[in-house]
DNA sequence: AGAAAATGTGAACAACTTGCTCACATTTCT
DNA sequence: AGAAATGTGAGCAAGTTGTTCACATTTTCT
């Protein structure tokens, strides 16, 4: 950031260009993403725009920091201890479909397509690890033994495995079909129930 | 396709465009396909590409027909029925892998991010029909049944999730991982053995 | 009220990028 | 040899776009 927003009024300026990025990445991708449609969308000016952000790349990194973080909060809130698989495996489809609603192609373009200064795409990312391990930690749990090294191939799977059910549903606009998530469930279930 | 290449050496030609086209869609993504990189590395002059492709979408879509009819033959040699849900699982998890060890990347461009003339994206194209109804076979044999509607969301779900874990295996340069393919066959095992 | 700080504006540009053509050379076929 | 097929690559026309800057407006502070 180039500048910090001090009042109410540039702290909604910042929020509404952050607001327009990530829907311009969701529907027309890294192609789209132009600083001065970004503006355009956010109804501020090019000028306001470089004003908080001192070039394009710090503002994806803006928008990619907190959509990640806010991935993992609303994950972080469904711990596998203490319910059945089953239960966790339906909260934890409710909690993915929901942080997909609002932009569904957001977090693939990030991921996929969006290049970034810090490497959230590394897989030693602090991202990638702290996503990684609350599924090793899940797996662990319901083979009833400690986290294990070994659990993290089965964790990796589960984890790309319904990242490719939500991505997929996403791009067909399809998010909210009830037999897509009945599916994915039985999936989690499944694969969580019986030891490797 | 401007001109049919009748000569060894012009078929030579139009297949070395191809190849290098897959290979920097693969490797740099729809953003790195330009014309000129293409030729160049498919040690061409870039007339000679314009001679058999008239645009730059002509090529993308020899090159997505290419790679999605291979993608299909691939599948279609391994049919469920008649072994056993394991055998069948651990054949189709090899044939995937296989399909892309050459270009890992190219797939997930050609779906995602390049743009297609013709729909393949579109739900309703051929491929995608094709392709899921293949999956759906695979679910009706195996819940001993005749090919139901109601099978499609299973299709799809084990589609995507198998999709998704090679994709994301791809990005880290990780699909001949054994530990990701295993857990990948018991990830199909399960969800084809139960009935939904 | 007046000064100062914060915030907002948008026309304009400089630097690239890139798809594609065309006039001409070389190779292969008949 | 003549014709047809194939290959060449410098260069252009037409954008695209990230970014700046001189200036206007609003808010806060004294």
């Amino acid at each position: 950031m180039r500048k910090e927003p001090r009042q109410a009024r540039s702290r909604a300026t910042v929020e509404a260009i952050v607001q327009a990025g990530a829907h311009i990445l969701s529907d027309e991708g890294w192609a789209g993403f132009t600083t001065n449609r970004v503006a355009e969308l956010a109804g501020v000016s090019i000028g306001s725009l470089y004003q908080y952000f001192p070039d394009k790349l710090s503002l994806v990194d803006a928008i990619r920091h907190r959509h990640l973080d806010d991935s993992i909060a609303v994950m972080r809130k469904i711990r596998a201890d203490g319910i059945s698989p089953a239960e966790f495996a339906a909260q934890l489809v409710r909690a993915v479909v929901a942080a997909h609603s609002v932009y569904p192609g957001l977090h693939r373009v990030l991921l996929d397509e969006a290049p970034s200064s810090e490497e959230y795409r590394n897989p030693s990312s602090a991202f990638e690890i702290e996503y990684l391990s609350y599924y090793a930690e899940a797996v662990a749990t319901y083979r009833k033994r400690q986290p294990n090294p070994a659990d993290h191939a089965s964790a990796r799977v589960i984890s790309d495995a319904i990242d490719g059910v939500i991505h997929n549903a996403a791009r067909r606009g399809a998010i909210d079909d009830p037999a897509m998530q009945r599916e994915l469930v039985r999936l989690i279930i499944l694969f969580l129930g019986e030891p490797g």
